[in-house]
DNA sequence: CGTCTGATTGAACTGATTCAACGGATGTGG
DNA sequence: CCACATCCGTTGAATCAGTTCAATCAGACG
């Protein structure tokens, strides 16, 4: 995983020995998922920490007639659950959006890493309020904005993001969710989601298809999304905001 | 604050000095807040953690064109903030629904009780995860359910909430909030909270008003809402469920 | 009393859903 | 290499849940 950049690192600055610590633990076990597949089941419970290597994911959560509401994605170099070794059962799914490979920590090591470094310890705390600050953020989103906005919304914390694990490319990124993802994580319609993004591609807003999203000019779909990134909580450090 | 029950206490079971320890510091300074006013805002650096004594807290987004969406309660008993001394400023404002108490900790006086006490510490992890679980609920409440859906599982989060910390009585509860808050809580208008609301009435599913919620029959009301308490992750040790 | 804030009602409107069909790309097995 | 299946994106038309705007009403409070 060399070339991996954690999304810790957006936190917090790690030593070269904190790193090496993590990489030894990744290299351990290393898991990998068929696209559509179940990481966790609702109900499971919680054993290791994963450490996102390759490929997205997607928390979500899936009522008993059906409906399927997604309330998080994890790209590479994000790290699940590192709190939730404290719970007795999950209380929702995550499911691999693409192929997708992950370092299986387990609680001990994990302990152990915590134990070990205190700046990690604080990186990780850091991470889970992020998680929480976004699905927040996420409420909000489903609550008062309009489709147009919700989407542009989403496209940029997920761009935001991706810059900051260094996986976008200029102005595009490597960008796989299908319009059926998206309608299920912004709480509309995949009908309804395929109109809105004709309406933003006809205002040149952004190119979306063949698994790459491009981004013409951040700051004006920022503008429409009313996008504050301030919920990421990045710039402690290295990565961003630009 | 003799009488409080913490909502820690329904992660763990504290000992009669964790409790000695907690009330200490909860007496050293307390905080009064009138209603409708906030007690952190947007962009503030968070300082100190509040315990709730009294009253109804909401942390609240706000957009630059005035919509404004709910993202959480706050009731006697819960632990704001306990994280948040990491971040550098609030991405959202916590505003008091009612007059409300609070104890503010300080830091360094928190820090030192994490340290004295593994029991407490590991609750307070707990009762973070259970604070982003909430927020993840809430997006797929808002983001897949029906109005009628929506407040029944409002009501029902609420009330377990309440039950969970002793302040119910029977089937019905003291219940401050205004349509129009329970409006951006869900995502939806006043006008349409009060319509959805008569409805639920007139099915005999409760009655709300007078800053009372009654609900005759919960197991009712929970399935109207497609309702599993799993998220609140209570059940560790009294309180609940059932 | 007069003034607020919050609850209630009605009527017109609209953003988003629903249902159903079709098209294109990709993959797979014979 | 074709036949078939599957998944995903696209389109149209009808419908509906929830909004908007505007007015009225009721209780609370100085």
């Amino acid at each position: 995983m060399g070339a991996l950049k954690l999304s810790l690192e957006a936190f917090a600055e790690l030593s070269s020995q904190d790193r090496t610590l993590i990489e030894r633990l990744a290299g351990k076990s290393v898991r990998e998922v068929a696209p559509r597949r179940d990481l966790v089941r609702e109900g499971d419970r919680p054993r290791a920490v994963a450490l996102m290597l390759e490929g997205w994911a997607c928390r979500y959560k899936q009522f008993p007639d059906g409906r399927r509401q997604i309330v998080g994605f994890h790209i590479p170099g994000d790290l699940c659950d590192s709190g939730l070794s404290i719970v007795r059962e999950m209380d929702h799914s995550i499911g691999a959006v693409t192929r997708l490979s992950y370092a299986e920590i387990g609680l001990a090591d994990f302990e152990a890493l915590i134990a070990q470094s205190p700046v990690v310890a604080r990186a990780l705390r850091w991470n889970e309020l992020v998680n929480a600050a976004i699905a927040r953020e996420w409420v909000a989103n489903v609550g008062q904005r309009s489709a147009y906005e919700r989407l542009a919304h989403l496209f940029c914390e997920l761009f935001l993001r991706l810059k900051a694990v260094g996986l976008t490319d200029g102005e595009s990124c490597y960008f796989p969710l299908t319009q059926m993802d998206l309608a299920s994580a912004v709480g509309l319609t995949s009908v309804h989601v395929n109109r809105t993004l004709q309406e933003m591609r006809r205002d040149g807003l952004l190119t979306f298809g063949f698994k790459r999203l491009v981004i013409p000019d951040l700051e004006a779909l920022k503008r429409v999304a009313m996008f504050n990134a301030n919920y990421l909580h990045l710039g402690m450090s290295g990565g961003l905001p630009d």
